[in-house]
DNA sequence: TTAATTGCAAACCATTTGCATGAAG
DNA sequence: CTTCATGCAAATGGTTTGCAATTAA
């Protein structure tokens, strides 16, 4: 618990992450991203740069950039986690019809001081996502008239 | 597609549900608890007064609630799902200390008409989660002056 | 009677982890 | 050199599913 404020080097509380290949092209593939991809997805696509990479490691990427916050998750109804580089603050909406995950801006009246209290809670954050059927899949159902 | 008006007996186009002993009981512990139960701690709750039920029973039955839109889905940060058979509009808080997920009215700020648009695509739910620090767990620290 | 439901166990799938090797500092 | 990161493969853990036996309607 106590900082070791040592003579020689003093070794840092929290271990130094070092600079790979492997976990640049991780950030990169999702800072280039705006879909919100899975695990998976970042997988596939670091693969396709650098094919010896391993599911693991991406994993383990993933988790470093979420720890030093450089990327946050995105939690639908879904399964998998899904990953997003952009650090905004801004909400989602999920299509029901092509589970396009895609980003809206915060709504003046939903955006709120971070101290404010709810239900006599201390808030610190929050996560407003809406769902529905997005504007693309509305054009595709009005043009085909039926359905 | 076509609803078979049929001259006999119609076969129903969804099935229907049959009313077992195992269900009623999922319910019955959903609609008990004020707790956001995971499926887990569901199953281990059925178990109590059914000891011979079994965790893919209870899963399926889950679903049967979901499908039959007696229960809702509330997804946190979390790895597992949680059930909630409180159907009226409301919001989460999670509790990012003790990780309890709390219910919360939502203001009448952030409630808005279900046919709203978002970024231009037609809103028909939204889910909104806070997270920070419950009041309980507030006063703990507090009450210990330095935590 | 007969189709839905159950218990059981195996399958699934996203994610995590142990370990020997390899690379960063 | 020393420590952290990687690739591989096996392990985890929540959830789903196939199947034969039950049970509700």
């Amino acid at each position: 618990m106590s900082a070791p404020q040592a003579s020689h080097e003093a070794a840092p509380v929290v271990s130094r992450h070092r600079s790979t290949r492997q976990l640049d092209a991780t950030f990169r593939v999702l800072f280039a991203s705006r879909e919100h991809p899975t695990a998976e997805q970042v997988y596939r696509a670091v693969r396709r740069e650098m094919p010896a990479v391993s599911r693991g490691t991406v994993y383990r990427n993933l988790g470093k950039l979420l720890s030093t916050k450089r990327v946050r998750l995105v939690h639908v109804h879904d399964r998998c986690a899904r990953y997003d580089a952009r650090l905004d603050p801004h909400d989602h909406f999920l299509c029901t019809r092509c589970t396009a995950l895609l980003d809206v801006e915060s709504r003046a009246a939903s955006r709120r001081p971070v101290d404010a209290r709810v239900g006599g809670h201390r808030v610190e954050g929050r996560t407003l996502t809406y769902h529905g059927v997005c504007r693309r899949c509305e054009a595709i159902t009005s043009t085909r008239e039926g359905r």
